[in-house]
DNA sequence: TTGCAAAATGATTGCGCAATCATTTATGAT
DNA sequence: ATCATAAATGATTGCGCAATCATTTTGCAA
């Protein structure tokens, strides 16, 4: 037998095709007897809704478009996470593009992704090329930038400053005790690089900067790379006592290096990762982290685009992150 | 102005609607000429198909649907890029629905992702209901069934025996002079459940089996549940001498406990984990793992799933797991 | 050149649904 | 009881595309 369609479900329950779509979509709209008699007969043949037709005849899908750099990366599993959560028993399903963080491949995926409309666009960063901008200006959607915070978005914007946080967080090094303070950093995009001028201006205001306390790279994050990039930093800034990274990757890798060559931490170096990723609290010893609010995110921007109970007010979000400071900073 | 539709290339392209079509679908069955006027119109006008249209009129979807329990969980992150690398360039797309370890969930999903019948179905686990089973064969469909293995697939299966890696990385620890071997398993689904049997019948085969041996729970894994785990099975078994995880975020929680609590790693306790998720192999020490295929599970999947060229040619792929031998097994 | 198959192109139709407008039925004030 | 109004239900239509079948053009052997 073929899938049962609307007419299908009407014939069994003595009322027309329309009266069976009315009954699914807006129930209020149709009297009692009849609503039980319809879902009874979409119980009985197994009914279930045709998207593609639906939203043909509506231009409108029910997706939601959420265009992320990578999947492998955990800051964003967080943050589909709470997307995830704030979808879940809603009428809206998630439509995932991966963009590489090529902002040519985003637009590329984007464009497909527009087609048909969907309810609403989640897309992360800033950096979209114009035409990105003009097509989601156009769409006439509901669109949230995410992950960064900016006084012009699109639509909407959930984030958080990224300079800012890195400030604060070079700040406590330098609260600590520490002097001559180092920057590790891979997958340099433009996030990453805020941190780094986040970074540079903590330590300009608070002396000079050299350019040799810098040890980046493009290269994606991973832990095996902190441990790279610290000899690197190490070699080229010998005198550091404390490193600022880039995200937790990173710190992890660089306290398992401290351990491997018998630095000690948190005396001889200082490190303070980024992210707070749920591992740098069980290191020996903890790592200090700049504690962001990553399925908070998630959890609001899917708010702010399906325009739900519990979405801020305003259409832009500034959320706040906190350094949790450990024992990787705690000089005696 | 409105979305561009085929007829409205066509008129600028000079040529029948259903010719756009053709050229866009298959360009072999039209002429170079129109071809390329076709192409210039498409630019012109900024043409892109719709997807719900073509999938309403050819009742199939070009949607790979991938049923995996959770996003936050490496193990799938892993997969999925796996997945999403093989579809990248191809003419499919992927689409993710997370069962949260549900098998009633799984059906209440799938069963709307099948309508319409998109061009295949990945799907993790064997534990599907007969519901599910049934409406996978009734719709016709390829699926995959991945990250186990099984004799009698639903239709293609990839992956591994989690029973016999569990078995050959306890035998590992057998080898390396540990007689007290405890286990340690957090979200104990199907899949831990049969690591658990394996991991019991090589300490069964090689002595006598102690129930206090076994500390698990059905918490979902963390880093930080490897440490209270570790304190349970050392309370109930305090001459354990080694212990095998579940997974990687417990072994990595396991050592940082020894080294808040001085138990020196691997003498006084051997450590091995699994699915060497990364981190594994940058800790001080270093730990053993069971090195899983992830992405390959995942690579091939897709696959077998779309039918290229690069898929096995049997239904049935039982992809083999390696022993990463590392430090924290490693007795003097 | 003729004839005929194969290739190229086009016209028509329906996929399943929701928007729109038309019709019927219930409700309630006088 | 009567009428006005609202609520409930139904009939028709078109969304954009691809399947199907019809027609035209091309290639090429005899």
């Amino acid at each position: 037998m073929p899938k049962p369609t609307l007419v299908d479900v009407g014939r069994e329950a003595g009322v027309s095709a329309i009266t069976v779509s009315r009954a699914l979509r807006s129930p209020e709209k149709v009297s009692e007897a009849l609503r039980a008699k319809v879902e009874i007969a979409v119980k009985k043949l197994g009914y279930v809704p045709n998207q593609s037709a639906s939203t043909l005849a509506s231009n409108k899908s029910s997706s939601i478009v959420v265009m992320v750099p990578s999947i492998s990366n955990n800051v964003f599993t967080d943050v589909l996470g709470g997307i995830s959560d704030a979808l879940h028993g809603s009428r809206f399903n998630m439509q995932i593009g991966y963009t590489n963080y090529d902002s040519q491949e985003e637009e590329r995926i984007l464009r497909s992704f527009l087609n048909p409309t969907p309810s609403g666009v989640i897309i992360s960063g800033l950096e979209q090329t114009d035409e990105t901008r003009q097509m989601l200006e156009n769409a006439g959607v509901p669109v949230v930038q995410i992950m960064d915070i900016s006084p012009k978005p699109i639509d909407m914007i959930v984030g958080f400053s990224h300079d800012q946080a890195a400030e604060t967080a070079t700040q406590h090094l330098i609260d600590s005790g520490y002097k001559n303070i180092g920057f590790i950093g891979a997958q340099m995009d433009p996030r990453s690089l805020k941190r780094l001028a986040g970074f540079k201006k903590a330590i300009s205001d608070n002396g000079e900067l050299r350019e040799q306390c810098i040890a980046v790279t493009n290269k994606p994050s991973n832990v095996r790379l902190g441990a790279t990039l610290l000899d690197k930093l190490t070699s080229q800034f010998p005198e550091c006592d404390a490193v600022f990274c880039n995200n937790d990757d990173l710190s992890v890798g660089v306290l398992f290096e401290c351990q491997r060559r018998g630095i000690k931490v948190p005396d001889e170096l200082g490190i303070c990762g980024f992210n707070d990723l749920g591992i740098s609290s069980e290191t020996v010893p903890s790592i200090t982290s700049v504690t962001t609010p990553l399925r908070e995110i998630g959890r609001l921007a899917a708010a702010m685009v399906i325009g739900e109970e519990g979405a801020p007010s305003t259409p832009i979000v500034d959320l706040s992150y906190t350094i949790s400071a450990r024992e990787s900073t705690k000089r005696v």
